[in-house]
RNA sequence: GGAGGGGUAGCAUAGUGGUCUAAUGCGGCGGAUUGCUAAUCCGUUGUACCGUCGAAAGGCGGUACCGUGGGUUCAAAUCCCACCCCCUCCGCCA
């Protein structure tokens, strides 16, 4: 969310983002209502002013009625007028907000320009794609053969994409959460447990609404909705508040069930737990100073990356083009998974630095040593979330006989080194 | 859900219609004194917006901001209404 003088100054920057982020803008609206809020303000302050200067010669003469009569009149006046134009103002202003509340964050320098999917640029490929000598099954099949997955009754209970996990299946579930916490925590984040349920507000301020209000579940008699990441919670944690310079940089991690409707997303890589409407994550975020946001980022990623390696599942890293950044995002890095059941690389984790984009709408700031304030940096990415981690899980640690070897470093969680029927 | 108390600049507190242009303390920043630290003394102090000057840092002039939004009034931190949040007690409840 941009203050209005910076939109008016950077015009064409904005809109050629929010080109590059097929985000429509009223822009002519923009400048009609812009040039009008400021003539209106001229107007409203040179009468109160003039009010001013009466109230307080009234305010000395008041024992005075004959001297004072006409002066309460032309006051009135002043009055009448400043809560006319006060009026159309404020309707100008909330138009004027709503416009802006459209316009997308720009994308760093770094991030290559282009359109869709075709033109990210993959960074890093990591690990090996081992090659079996048995066709390995997608993750639904063995899955629900060795009785840890159910997707039938998941749809009984609520609906399709609503998956159940089963014995060593939600074992797995529960040690995964554990030890990507436990990760994190050794690297200097600090555990956070926070709602699930959250306002209006906190959304708009990380910039889920107003453009995804349709993808996210909502409670009309609370006006409250379920959160799609623990992104939307923990970086409201500091909503409204000057940090300290010292305190900076603060590192947050947290466990949470993330839900999404995924409106209009059926048919497509949609089975089994590629597509859910509900899951868990493990989140991490970070609250920088602007200086060292782009630093951060990089470090976010390792730490993200580190979950996948200690795991030993195949993955690539995946710099996304300025098309396909989020609405919020000035810079992001999705990871991938290799799933050799589905055949398909599969988004784990998704690493962005929004800049000051979600500071400005949460008004987060800092306190620099010489007295000066500035919005902080945030970021996050997830570290990582849960379903397609299993799906890895399933079909990189798949046997022959249709087992699933349990990766080293779960064995200390699990106390198991196989998961068999 | 009911009753009472409260929300004032980074924090803590004062202020019941008109020099409030919001006081005071702490903290922060700058300086003085000083073997070191501490203490003391002096100065300073928030945010947003509009206009104007400037390449910029910023300067100057103005307006607003006392939980949020309305209302009364020539004039509201102060009076009235609604809502939000915090605290205490009661009720209900996993």
């Amino acid at each position: 969310m941009y203050p209005f003088k910076f939109v008016r100054e950077n015009l064409d920057l904005l809109k050629k983002t929010a080109e590059l982020k097929n985000q429509k803008v009223e822009w002519d609206k923009f400048e009609e209502l812009d040039n009008e809020r400021r003539r209106l303000i001229m107007f409203i302050e040179e009468r109160k002013k003039w009010q001013k200067d009466l109230t307080e010669k009234i305010s000395r003469e008041k024992e005075n009625k004959d001297l004072i009569t006409p002066l309460i009149n032309q006051a009135r006046k002043y009055s009448d007028e400043i809560n006319e134009a006060e009026n159309r103002l404020n309707k100008i202003e909330k138009e004027l907000e709503k416009i802006i509340s459209f316009i997308p964050n720009i994308p760093h320098s770094s991030v290559p320009v282009g359109k869709d999917e075709k033109d990210n640029v993959v960074v890093k490929e990591w690990g090996e794609k081992k090659e079996k000598n048995f066709q390995v099954l997608p993750h639904w099949e063995i899955g629900e053969k060795l009785g840890i997955l159910d997707f039938q009754r998941g749809s009984k209970i609520t609906g399709s994409f609503f998956p159940v996990f089963k014995g060593v299946g939600a074992f797995l579930v529960r040690s995964l959460i554990n030890f990507m916490i436990d990760l994190h925590i050794k690297n200097g984040f600090k555990e956070v447990w926070v709602p699930s349920l959250v306002n209006r507000d906190s959304l708009f301020n990380t910039g889920q609404l107003p453009k995804l209000e349709d993808d996210m579940y909502y409670l009309e008699r609370d006006d409250f909705f379920l959160i799609p990441t623990a992104e939307v919670p923990v970086t409201n944690l500091h909503k409204n508040e000057v940090l300290n310079e010292d305190d900076l940089p603060i590192y947050y991690v947290a466990y949470t069930p993330c839900f999404r409707r995924e409106a209009g997303a059926y048919g497509k890589e949609t089975k089994g737990l590629i597509r859910v409407h509900q899951f868990d994550k493990v989140e991490l975020v970070k609250f920088v100073k602007p200086e060292t946001s782009y630093d951060e980022l990089e470090t976010l990623l390792q730490e993200a990356e580190k979950v996948l390696q200690l795991l030993n599942l195949p993955y690539r890293v995946v710099l996304l083009c300025s098309g396909e950044l989020s609405f919020a995002g000035s810079k992001c890095y999705d990871i991938e998974v290799w799933c050799p059941g589905v055949e398909k690389w599969l988004e784990v984790s998704s690493c962005s630095n929004f800049e000051s984009f979600q500071a400005r709408r949460a008004n987060i700031k800092f306190r620099r040593k010489d007295g000066k304030t500035d919005y902080v940096h945030t970021l996050n990415g997830s570290g990582i979330a849960l379903p397609r981690t299993i799906i890895g899980i399933i079909e990189n640690y798949q046997t022959e006989n249709g087992e699933i070897i349990v990766p080293d470093v779960l064995r200390d969680y699990m106390k198991m080194e196989r998961i068999a029927i």
